[in-house]
DNA sequence: GTCTATACAGTGATAGAC
DNA sequence: GTCTATCACTGTATAGAC
């Protein structure tokens, strides 16, 4: 009945240890943080889903609040870069901005919690002087999208009457939401009951966007969205 | 130093009495709700602002829940309502659609704090079945609106290619969206420092709302915003 | 690294005096 | 209609045994 452990070797550890821990910890969170708020998912039951007791996550994380830095700072930073990357691309102002909108979607599907995290307790970093880098890093992601905009209008790809910052804001915002919808990667429709995939979520804002930018003359020009795609791929080395 | 009232007619009220109490903490609980969400407001912090101490809060309203469902049901049934009347409005689809919008606009600029309750509180009300009628209410809106969309389509005013149920969600999300930006009844530009008011954002918000559902024929056809408004003004008696 | 036990502040709600 | 006082509970976080 009780095998043991050759002798030689270490005994197989009873508690884990170690780094995959805190990363057990850190996913269960997510998932509670996103599914409940940060505010109302107590360290007792994240403790209790991972099969410890509240107080020995704090041998883990200092805070409650350590734990929700740790959840979305590098993700959110990683964005940030990867936007840049993509705008800086020596092609044309519109495939740049269908990257964007390509890349925040793979983004947000390869790491859903976080991102739904970053969009829903926007009200709580507002709040907390601690988490402030987010609203920055939101200010910063609008910029870069800004200025492909401006960018856009410059070289007569986009309409000349558009204000460039309220159309960002539509625009991400559009983003955010379709994305957030999609919350088990698929989105259903609360009246009919048809179902939406990422990729018909994805097509739908991406042809939104472009519609919102583009001048009547290339309201109807082909979209571009393989090429796009292959674009993200190859500058995020994917 | 002490002058009395005369004996005849009612005393000066030391405790302001009936339903101007009710509707001040309600004003209040309003603002605190919207600022710092239902959960994270506590009863206390409420009565606090109101002269009062947290138990007395209960003479007015047998629970915090109770308090948060007198402050949306009526408002959120009266604006399906109004977006009914206007849906049934003998013009055509599109001139229906701009009146959604500028309705959801005034509806919002009128009942501030309610609103920002309804959009942001949606996780809440998601997981407390008493309010699911919060969630019905919503989904009775998209359909309305999903209507018009059809029969725009049906009509030849919208592209018959649009799917007009995640073309609804969008244009929904794009409304509340552009209306919870204006947190003190304008916007500012967390990039550029510029001011946006009301009318500046419900412009954009109706022109992309009509570029994204007009075919390439009718793309640059002009808003006919006043008309709309004027629609909306006789139709809900204002 | 996890557990036990606990400190301490804050929560919604109630009973009864005034 | 409001206040005082309090209950039962949950929250984050800590100290020290194992």
């Amino acid at each position: 009945m009780h095998a043991f452990a050759s002798a030689n070797g270490p005994a197989a550890p009873r508690r884990r240890d170690g780094p995959e821990r805190r990363a057990q910890i850190l996913a269960t969170a997510a998932e509670l943080f996103a599914e409940y708020g940060f505010e109302q998912t107590s360290m007792r039951e994240i403790a209790k889903r991972v099969n410890m007791l509240a107080g020995s996550l704090y041998h883990h994380f200092e805070t409650k609040d350590d734990l929700l830095h740790a959840l979305i700072r590098d993700p959110q930073q990683q964005m940030i870069r990867e936007n840049e990357r993509l705008a800086a691309l020596p092609v044309d102002a519109e495939l740049r901005l269908a990257a964007t909108v390509i890349a925040r979607f793979h983004q947000f599907s390869a790491n859903w919690h976080v991102h739904v995290l970053l969009m829903q307790e926007a009200n709580f970093y507002r709040q907390h002087a601690e988490f402030s880098y987010v609203q920055s890093a939101k200010n910063q992601a609008s910029l870069v999208m800004t200025r492909i905009l401006d960018e856009g209008i410059a070289a007569g790809l986009f309409r000349a009457e558009i204000d460039s910052y309220l159309t960002n804001a539509t625009i991400s915002q559009m983003i955010s939401a379709a994305a957030g919808r999609l919350r088990q990667g698929a989105f259903i429709s609360a009246v009919t009951g048809r179902e939406y995939g990422l990729a018909a979520v994805l097509d739908h804002t991406l042809d939104c966007a472009l519609r919102l930018v583009r001048p009547a003359a290339r309201i109807e020009a082909p979209v571009r969205r393989a090429e796009a795609e292959r674009l993200v791929g190859d500058c995020l080395g994917r």
